[in-house]
Formats: structure tokens, C-alpha cells, sequence
DNA sequence: TTGTATGCGTTATCAC
DNA sequence: GTGATAACGCATACAA
């Protein structure tokens, strides 16, 4: 039991009465074959059901193995998840496989994981990086030709090509949309740490936007929250100041998921909201929640296809492709402030 | 550029003034070697920054490459992407890498990757199957001892370890909950195919359900869907029936997705809805909506664990193993029946 | 404590 | 057309 050696393609050779290289030049269509052995050997391959191993095929002379790592923070986030399939979708055509681990936004997780896919000899690797990790270490690599992408977000430390969303024009975008529908105390609710990088970008976007429109900036309105719960409690809060906003700017999923259902407990379905990323129930909300929609699908895609063209010998500088990002109307987008009121 | 050799045991052997098999041994903490030696293997293989290989370090007699292969239809859907990672916990610790991909719930796409993964000599396999897929020739490699836990479906044409949700009792369960809260006009949406084996154990709790309650069967009442648009139409006919549901049970989050709103456009908030599967906005939504919730996380946890068992020498018989589910109330699973009323 | 011989399954090279 | 040989990077078994 459990002790059936797999064939092998020297297996295949005994049975045929030829050697190893001759299945292998069959199998691979190589160098030239008569038809009766070829034929032969096809037979006796589905006779023994051999597949040949490519952990040795990969181990040729200084070949790389067929595989491409991903680094996710979180597989559970369907946002990574279809970034995920984006990346083997554009991969597979060229019989890559993908090698997938998260790193639950902890940097030596994060370090272990690429160690790990390194010591597997992938072909290309594709990262988002956790908040504040380092990537120094993969100069070596970057320079003995592995291809490096970043997704999502920038590495530090290392020259490599990146996918990113448009984060600042996407906030610009959605902050703009808000202010066209007569709002100037707009919040901002966005990501822990205030250092990572889609938060910074957004939060760019959003300044740039009130800024626009001549709109003074105030900190009191910008809040970090990094989780629903901690959203909600923020949202809280800047609805009891003295001077509360009049629209909400959720900067990324989480902080819409706790938003919402502030706004709605606290009865305010007269404060307007965008959120920055998309959510599957985001149409059912009464009112239906606008948002900045992000394409993870593309972004994907697109990670991959730039590893792809390193791997074909495209030896420019590094480079930063960005997605696209659509704004969703569905209402909480497009409710207008409250009437001017006598101030109490 | 792009061509400096990674370093390898030669490499540091040459470098330190011994054989490889001796660096080997520091490495792997195999045989005796003396502290002075071991220092300075292990300075030069940080100088030289060497990573073993583990395409050849695997290829050792006999052994399996060390990585589990998960299948599933769909990264982007936040259930499995929670299952993947629940399967990557449990395996990282063995030091076992995932290998990932996506069947798009097709065949022939899930046997291509299947066999893939094969070709890559994978110590263990997981597969999501796609519906109506026949796994009968998986039954050399169960034979030759490679661990197979079909996941969230059982398999076909393979005996093989399995797990899954509690869908029939957790049917039954939601189903015996608006009963409980007074309905006996309950209707079903379900999957498509209706062969599909969710599909089938959900019906079957939600049918045994109504009989514990004495209410008979109305096929009027059980509907197929395969998108939330497909359910939303067939709820707007339910809804047009002489005699109309007054709850509905949603057999996952598709169909979810397409009641909700639909429920909400015509205006029905009297109607009471139960979903299978949780959803991220659930407790958002007015009313917040009831689930049969499942444990993706506990579901790949579960099923690396039989692999991890299968791999560490268990040659017991094939199980199965059922992951519970809870019901989570939030209020529109607890919606009473209208009054009973003249009958026009 | 360290070294030698050998093998894993495949492909490259060069010969016949 | 086909074969013999070496090599990829590491580990196992046995010697020294």
C-alpha cells in the first residue's frame, strides 16, 4: 500500500526498448523521431500513465521553477482574492503555477514567506507589501533577474515595478463628487497606520479636492480607524462636534463597513457618504452606498504581466502601473447637505 | 546582467575548505561537525547569502515536492479565499507551501490544474469540486498514497477524506427558526445546478424541517437561481402568487444578494429572510439579516489537518468530516407573518 | 569529525 | 533517427 513507485521516463524507455532522451524528445517534441517509436512510446506513456516530474524538469542547468509566488495580507479579503485570480489568470496561459501565502500584515511573515519561495526557485514574485516592511533584502535577486512586482502598494527599499490603484485621484475623485453636491465639511476616515501608503495617497486626494474647491482643511474631520468597529466609534464622535461634517469620506472598505451602520443606528440618513473601494451588498443600502470602485481583477492582471514581460527579457527601469478607479453613484453619494439653519 | 549563479553547497563548501556534505550536515543540524567549521559555514553562507534549493532538496529519493495543492472555483469569493487560508495556517507549520488555483467551477479547467499539481509530485491535495466533476482519475495517486480531502463538496468516482459545512441540519435549522417565529408559506431559493450537492443537502434540511412541523410541500415554493439577478426575479414571482410565501430561506449568498434587494425594492419588509452563508454588510441591512453562518476559517483548517494526518502515516479509512454552522439572529429572520386576513 | 560514492528524473551536448 | 554521458543541487549510506 501507498509504496507504487511512479513511473518514470526511464521507465517508459525500458518498455519501449529506447533510451530516456528518446521519450524525452517524444514528450517535448524536440529533435526528430521516427513515427514508429514515436507512436510506441505515446502508447506505452498512457499504458503507465507517466507524467513527467517537473521538479526535475525545473531543475536544469540554471533554470528557475515554474511557479510564481504572491504575498497577500489577507486571502480572506476578497479584494486580494481577486487580485489573486487576476494574477494566475494571466499566468497559467504560460504554464506557471501560482505559490500563494499571506503574511496577515505582519512584515516577518511577510520576510518568511519570500525566504520560503526563494528556496523554491520561483520565476517571478508578486508582493503586497505589509505596512513598514523592508525589502532590501531582495536586492540580490532583483539583480540576479527576478522579476519583482509590487502590488497594491510601493515597496521600500528596493527599485522594482509596481501596480497600484489610483488612490489620489480616486479620493479626488470621490471627495470632488461630494463637494459638486454642495458639501464642505467632509470627513475623512481612513486606514491605521496613517503611514501606510494607500492611506497617505487618499489622503492626498481628499486634500486636493478641498483644496480645489477652496475648502479649508480641517484636522478635527480626519480620523484614523482601523478596523469597523473603530469606524463606527469615530463617525461618533465627529457627529457630536459642534461643528459636525455633513458627508463622510470612508477611505477603504473597513471604514465603510463601519459607517454605515453608525449612520443608520444614529438615525442619519441625511449625511452623505462615498466609500473608497467596493462592497457586494453596497446597491441594498437604503440609500445604495457610492463608492470609488477599484478593479483588483485588473490589478492582478497586471502585476502578472509585468513579471511575464521581465521574464521575456524586458530589461527597462522599473516601472509603476496605474488602475483605473470608477465612481459608483448610488445615492449616499449624491445626498445634499442639510439647509443652511439658524446656528443655535 | 541578470546572470550571477546563485551560490550553492559547492559553492560554500569550496569557499569554507570542505565538502559539501559537511555544509550540508551544518545546515540540516544532520551529523557531528565541530564548532570552528560550523562558524564558518555558516559566516560564508550568509556572505554569500545561499539558500538552499528546495527543487533539489526535494528531489531526494522517492520524496514529494513540500506543498499541499488547494483548488478552488473561485479566489475572489471571500468563502474559499477564508478557506485557503485557514488551509495555509495549518500547513505553513509543517513547512509546507500552497499551491493555488482557480477551476472557474469548470471541469475540465479543475483537472488541468489538478493534474498540474501531480506533475509537481505535491505531497497533498485539496480540491473544491466543480460541479458534476468525476475525480476517478485521481484513484492511482490515492493508491500510491497521496492525501486527497475533497472540500466544501464531497468528490465523485474517488474515496477520499472530505469536509464540509453542516448544510443540512443548518437548513433545517433556519427553516425551524421562521417556523418557530410562525410561517408555514416558506420558499426556497437554491443553487444551480440543482444536482449540485449544497444545493441538494440544504433542500433536503429545508424539506425536512417542514415536515417536523406537519407543513406540507410546496414545489411552487422552491425556486433555482445561479446569480443574484436570477434571484431576484424568481422572488418578485414567488412574491406574484395567489397564495405567496411569507418567508423566505436563501440557500447561500448569491441568492442572498439577489433577495435582499428585491425584497427591498417591492417594498416587502414584512417578509422574513433567512440566508445561508454570511455575509460582510449583513447586520447592516434594515432589517439586519438573519444567517445560517458557516466557518470557512475551520473548514480549511479541518481539511489540511486530514492531509497533515494522512501525510504524518494515518491509513485508516476515508472520513468525512462536518464543520457546524450557527445561526446568527438580526432581526429578518425574526419578522412574524402578517396576521391572518379575509382571503380576497 | 569529515569525506566518497551514488542517486533523484530530467534535459543538453555531442557522438554515432 | 538514436544513444551515451554529464549535469542540475542536494541528501543518504557508508567509509575513513
Amino acid at each position: 500500500m501507498g509504496s507504487t513507485r511512479r513511473p518514470t521516463l526511464a521507465d517508459v524507455a525500458a518498455r519501449v526498448g529506447v533510451t530516456p532522451k528518446t521519450v524525452s524528445r517524444v514528450l517535448n517534441e524536440d529533435g526528430p523521431v521516427s513515427e514508429a517509436t514515436r507512436a510506441k512510446v505515446l502508447a506505452v506513456v498512457e499504458e503507465l500513465g507517466f507524467r513527467p516530474n517537473l521538479m526535475a524538469r525545473n531543475m536544469r542547468v540554471g533554470a528557475r521553477d515554474s511557479t510564481v509566488g504572491l504575498v497577500v495580507p489577507d486571502m480572506g479579503n476578497p479584494f486580494f482574492g481577486t487580485v489573486a485570480g487576476g494574477v494566475e489568470d494571466a499566468v497559467r496561459d504560460r504554464g506557471l503555477t501560482l505559490l500563494m501565502g499571506s503574511s496577515g500584515e505582519r512584515e516577518p511573515l511577510e520576510h518568511a514567506l519570500i525566504t520560503t519561495f526563494l528556496a523554491r526557485r520561483i520565476s517571478g514574485l508578486l508582493v503586497v507589501p505589509a505596512a513598514g516592511s523592508d525589502h532590501r533584502f531582495l536586492r540580490r535577486e532583483r539583480e540576479s533577474g527576478l522579476p519583482v512586482v509590487f502590488v497594491d502598494r510601493p515597496g521600500a527599499g528596493l527599485a522594482a515595478d509596481a501596480v497600484v490603484s489610483a488612490n489620489e485621484e480616486g479620493a479626488r475623485v470621490g471627495v470632488a463628487h461630494l463637494i459638486a453636491h454642495g458639501h464642505r465639511r467632509i470627513a475623512f476616515v481612513g486606514d491605521r497606520p496613517a503611514t501606510l501608503y494607500t492611506r497617505k495617497t487618499r489622503q492626498r486626494g481628499y486634500r486636493s479636492a478641498l483644496e480645489a474647491a477652496g475648502i479649508g482643511h480641517d484636522p478635527a474631520l480626519v480620523v484614523t480607524a482601523h478596523d469597523p468597529y473603530a469606524a463606527g466609534v469615530a463617525v461618533r464622535r465627529l457627529l457630536a462636534l459642534a461643528d459636525p461634517p455633513t458627508a463622510v469620506f470612508a477611505a477603504n472598505n473597513f471604514a465603510s463597513l463601519g459607517v454605515v451602520p453608525a449612520l443608520a443606528e444614529a438615525g442619519r440618513r441625511d449625511v452623505a457618504l462615498v466609500g473608497f473601494d467596493d462592497l457586494p451588498l453596497a446597491a441594498v443600502l437604503e440609500p445604495g452606498l457610492t463608492v470609488v470602485a477599484q478593479d483588483p481583477a485588473a490589478i492582478g492582471r497586471a502585476a502578472a504581466e509585468l513579471v511575464l514581460a521581465r521574464l521575456g527579457g524586458d530589461r527597462s527601469r522599473a516601472v509603476t502601473r496605474t488602475v483605473p478607479v470608477t465612481l459608483v453613484r448610488r445615492g449616499s453619494g449624491e445626498l445634499p447637505p442639510p439647509p443652511p439653519s439658524a446656528s443655535c
